[in-house]
DNA sequence: ATTATTCCATACGTTAGCGTATGGAGTTGT
DNA sequence: ACAACTCCATACGCTAACGTATGGAATAAT
């Protein structure tokens, strides 16, 4: 008779009022294994998201995992989730413009995907949307966060007079540069392209 | 003493005088491989290039590939080799605009890829540029495509009247959109997307 | 102190896939 | 007819990876 509770991982594990410090210290949990998984989506792609392999860089065997997670998909699926509200929060973050300011905010949002901050935001961006194409939760969530993404800038733009046409138009616009200059490796083009960047975000932010 | 010539495909393997019709309808070629190759790799990413998946769907075995092909990685050259020349052959077809008529071949050039004839454009194009972020040899073949589209698009913008600057920024910019919108996933927005593209089109190509 | 629980290690069984070795049927050259 | 060549099938060894079963050490509960 043994116990694969392998799941209500959620709920408190160690009594508040106890802290055992050296167990936390050393045992993992599902957010280590989700934040290891997210790093090698980044960096290796959805093929990155290998069991055995995040094992090995988290010093410990399959045996770990299993004990925190149901199978590969209940990774799989914990990384998306994690990766929405982290983007949703973002979002929320960047867009609170106060009135007047739009612009600023709108300028902002095309320079954070630029800046080297998000070294690694870009990477998983695009290996969470190269996942889409093929995963239905994937996309689901990709979906959602555009949703977002696209409604903010969409407020953002139409606090700065854009009709509803044009503000939706440019959001769009607007995203689809910032992902798709990642998309890009045109080399002598790229070589200078921060010179074109702060160009290329006025021209879609600037008014008719 | 066994022969394993593992090359020289290229050569005329039956003489054309000859004609034995049943060998060329039923055997295969490296044609075929490199073809049912790209449609995998369209569909399923640089994971669907796996050598005895094509032989299923080629209704043959690894045996077929081993003798046309030296390894994996010889077929996944040839796949590159194969999309470079026929992207670089596509590009220099559109942009052949006759003077006066360059910012129809830009409009052109963006409805290429927004149109349903290049449903399998799309896909092959993103799966190749995902491979390219962990395979130098793919990144190489973008870079180059990349270089020669941004190159074309250069040229047309500057017989716009565009200068140097602007001509550069609006190429990066075509390209990024052009790319960025098919990694959206907005669903409200999507629905729709189709009555913004001529705007934003439009847009990008349209005189300052 | 004993028991229960948590967390992980180890060992299996299984599958997909790469590359090699070799045989063999069909075709072409002489 | 015979040999040579083309193209593919089959069988093999090997590795990576998934998921399961079970043992075991460390900790917590009683």
């Amino acid at each position: 008779m043994r116990y694969y509770p392998n799941q209500k991982q959620n709920s408190i594990r160690y009594r508040m009022d106890t802290a055992p410090a050296k167990r936390i210290s050393t045992a993992l949990d599902r957010a280590a294994w989700i934040k290891a998984a997210s790093d090698a989506l980044a960096e290796h792609g959805v093929a990155g998201l290998r069991v055995e392999t995040l094992a090995g860089k988290l010093g410990v065997t399959k045996g770990s995992f299993y004990w925190h997670f149901k199978d590969r998909r209940d990774l799989q699926d914990a990384v998306l989730a994690r990766w929405k509200e982290g983007r949703i929060g973002d979002i929320r973050k960047q867009t609170a413009a106060e009135p007047g300011k739009e612009i600023d905010a709108l300028l902002h949002t095309i320079g954070v995907y630029a800046s080297p901050r998000n070294r690694k935001g870009i990477p998983i961006e695009l290996a969470v949307r190269d996942w889409a194409r093929r995963d239905a939760r994937a996309a689901e969530v990709v979906a959602e966060v555009d949703a977002e993404r696209l409604a903010c800038s969409y407020r953002l733009f139409r606090a700065c007079g854009l009709v509803d046409a044009e503000a939706r138009a440019r959001s769009v616009m607007l995203y689809a540069y910032v992902f798709g200059v990642s998309l890009l490796r045109g080399e002598q083009f790229a070589a200078d392209l921060t010179e074109f960047k702060h160009w290329i975000a006025e021209y879609i932010v600037r008014q008719a």
